[in-house]
DNA sequence: TATTAATGTCGAAGCGCTTCGACGGACGGA
DNA sequence: TCCGTCCGTCGAAGCGCTTCGACATTAATA
C-alpha cells in the first residue's frame, strides 16, 4: 500500500492553486518563471506541488503554449554496418536533449510519413535526421515543415536546413598527409560497402575526395577499394588490393564492421600491422581500441556530433539563429597500428 | 515556392468543418469512426481534410481524449556489450508500435526521473523497459504508474507487471542437451562480463541455471567462465578455461562482443572450431552469421521480443488483459561451428 | 505630497480536440 | 396511420494549461 490519495486521479494545476491559496495563473508563473513571484508565495506553491505530487499535463501544456518539449530523431534502425556508431549518435542526441529539458521521439529512417505526422501534428518542436544521403527525399519534406531541423550529414542541397558532420574531406586529407609524412608512398582506402557508395552517401564521397586531393599534392599513389562488411567481403578487398597494388604500405579503413576482418585477413597473410603495414581507421575511438591491437585512428566523434546537432536545433528554437553547416575537424591519434614506411621519417 | 496557403498557419478541425459544411463533431467522428457517418458526408469531410492538409493537433487530442498514442521505451544507450542486440530490440518495438499507430519516446536507462516525467505528465500511454535487473529500482516506480508497462527481462519481483524474454533457462538446457547428444562430455560456458554478473542481470543467471541442471541430468561436466568483452578479456577466458579444463570439447558463448575474440584466440591456439571444439553461440542470428565461420547458435530473437513486448502492452491498453510473463522458446540452429565430440553420436 | 513606475497577483479567454446528450427524419411493425 | 427505433448530425461542455490585460500595492521620483 502506497500513499496516494486516489489511484489515477492526478492533481491539476487548479488543485495546486487551491491548496496553496493562490490563483491558477500564479502557479503557472511559479512553474515557468515568466513573471516575478514573491518568495513566500513561491514557497507555498512549491509545497502544495510536491504535497500533491503535481505534474503538468504535457498535452495541455503543448496545446496552450505551442511547445511540446519533444524533438524527433530519425535514425536508421535496420541492422547494418554501423550499429555502434548509430547508437552513439542517438545517445548524444538524447542526453543533450535532456539538458534542454526535451525528450526524444524516435522515428525510423524508412517511416517517411512519420515526418509529416510528427510535424503536422505538432508532436515535436524540432527534428534531427541522421544518415542523410546526397539526394535525400526527406530533405524537401522537413524543409517545408514549420519545425527547425538539423541534418547529420550533408545533402547536395540542404534547402536552408542546418547540417553537422565530421569533416570527412579533411579527414581524408589528414590520413594521407600522415601516411606521407611517415614515409609511405603507396596507400589505399578500404571503404564503405558498394551499396553505400551507390546511394551516394555523401560522407564516403567526401572522404575519397579529400584522400585523392591530398594524394595528388603529396605525390602519393592512392587506390580505393569498396568493401562489403562481411568477413569474406573484407578478405576479398584485402586480397584484391594486395594483388593489384603489392607495394601498398598504408591502408585507411573506413568501415567499422569490416575493420576486424580486414585485420584478420592481413594477419592470415602474414602481414604484421604496425610494422609491414600501417593501418589507419576512421571510426569511433572505442571501436579503434577494441581491435586486436589499438588502432591509429581518426575519431568519428559520433556522440559529439549528436550533441552538436541538438545544440544547433535548440539555438534555432530560441532565437532566430540562421541555419548553418558545421563540419567538425578530424583528429588523428597515433596508436600501434601505424609506423614509418619505406621512405622513413620525412620531417 | 510551394503551394501552401499560409506558412505556419495550420488548419484546425473547425476549418475543416467549415469547409465541408458540417459541424466540428462530425469531422471528429469521421476521423475516429466512433459514430456512423453517411457516405456523402464522409466524402465531403475527407475532401476538405486533404484540401486543407489538415492534421489533428496531438496535444489537443491528448488533452481531450487522455490518449497520446505514444509509448515510452527505456533502453540502455551506453556503449557496451550488446549494442547490436539493443538496436534490434528497439527496432522491433518501434516498428510494432507503428502497427498500432503509436510513436515511441526514447528514454535512457539512467534517466530514472524520466519515468516519473513521462508517466506523471501523461506523455505516454504505456511503457516498455529493457535490460531489467533482478532487483531493479525502476520496477516499483513504473508499477505505481497509471500506465501499463512491460519489462523485457525478468526481475525478482515483477510487482504485477508483464514480462517478456527469451527463456534463457531453457536455452541453457538446450545447448547442453545438444552437446551431450553429439557426444561431448566436458563443456563450458563463456558468459557475460563480471560486471553484468554482479548486477545480477537475470538472464545470465537463468542461462547458468539451465546449463547446470541439464549438465547434471545428462551427466556432463560443466564449467563457467565469466568473460570481459575486450579482446584480452576473451583471450584470458579461453586460456583459463583450457588450462583448468583441458578436456573441454564444447563451449557455449553467451557474449556477443567477446565472441569474435574467443574464436580468434581458439584459432591462435591451433584449435579448429567445428572439429576440435564445438562452439554454440547464444546471440542474434545475424551475429552468428557474421563470424569467421557460420556459428551453430541459439537465436536471441531480439526484434521479436521487442514486438511481443509491444503486443502485450497494447493488449493491456485495450481490454483489461491481466499481466502475464512470456518466455520465448529457444531454437538451436546447427551450422559449422559444432560437430560430434569424443563420445560420438548418441542417438 | 502628488505622480509615476515597478512589483506581485488575479481573472478570463482561449489553445484544438473529444464526447455526451439531444434532436429531426426515415423506417418498419402493429 | 401512429409509435418506437435507429441513423446521422449538431451544439456545447469540458480536458489542463498559458498568457494577456487589469488591478492593487508599494517604492521611487519630482
Amino acid at each position: 500500500m502506497r500513499y496516494q490519495t486516489e489511484r489515477n486521479i492526478v492533481a491539476t494545476i487548479d488543485d495546486v492553486a487551491k491548496a496553496a491559496g493562490v490563483s491558477t495563473s500564479t502557479v503557472s508563473y511559479v512553474l515557468s518563471g515568466k513573471r516575478p513571484i514573491s518568495a513566500p508565495t513561491r514557497a507555498r506553491v512549491e509545497r502544495a506541488i510536491d504535497k500533491l505530487g503535481y505534474r503538468p499535463h504535457a498535452g495541455a501544456r503543448a496545446l496552450a503554449s505551442a511547445r511540446t518539449n519533444v524533438i524527433a530523431l530519425m535514425a536508421p534502425l535496420r541492422v547494418g554496418v554501423n550499429v555502434p556508431v548509430i547508437m552513439q549518435f542517438v545517445a548524444g542526441v538524447v542526453t543533450r536533449a535532456r539538458d534542454f529539458d526535451h525528450d526524444v521521439l524516435l522515428l525510423t529512417q524508412d517511416d517517411v510519413s512519420g515526418l509529416d505526422r510528427v510535424t503536422g501534428g505538432s508532436m515535436v518542436d524540432a527534428l534531427v535526421m541522421m544518415d542523410i544521403e546526397a539526394d535525400d527525399p526527406r530533405v524537401p519534406l522537413v524543409a517545408a515543415a514549420k519545425q527547425p531541423t538539423v541534418l547529420i550529414g550533408l545533402p547536395q542541397d540542404p534547402e536552408g536546413l542546418s547540417c553537422v558532420d565530421l569533416d570527412f574531406e579533411a579527414a581524408g586529407r589528414l590520413a594521407v598527409r600522415h601516411l606521407a609524412r611517415t614515409g609511405h608512398t603507396d596507400v589505399a582506402l578500404i571503404g564503405s560497402p558498394p551499396e553505400v557508395l551507390q546511394r551516394h552517401t555523401s560522407y564516403a564521397e567526401r572522404l575519397m575526395r579529400g584522400l585523392r586531393s591530398q594524394a595528388t599534392s603529396s605525390g602519393l599513389t592512392a587506390r580505393v577499394e569498396a568493401c562489403d562488411s562481411s568477413p569474406s567481403g573484407a578478405s576479398a578487398a584485402v586480397d584484391t588490393l594486395l594483388a593489384t597494388a603489392p607495394d601498398t604500405t598504408g591502408i585507411i579503413v573506413h568501415n567499422e564492421a569490416a575493420l576486424p576482418h580486414v585485420l584478420s585477413r592481413l594477419a592470415e597473410r602474414g602481414i604484421v600491422v604496425g610494422a609491414d603495414m600501417s593501418v589507419i581507421a576512421v571510426c569511433p575511438t572505442d571501436v579503434a581500441l577494441s581491435q586486436r591491437i589499438p588502432m591509429t585512428s581518426i575519431d568519428l566523434p559520433a556522440e559529439d556530433i549528436g550533441k552538436v546537432a541538438v545544440d544547433m536545433v535548440m539555438a534555432r528554437l530560441e532565437g532566430d539563429h540562421p541555419s548553418e553547416t558545421r563540419l567538425l575537424s578530424p583528429v588523428l591519434t597515433e596508436r600501434e597500428s601505424s609506423a614509418y614506411g619505406p621512405a622513413g621519417a620525412l620531417d
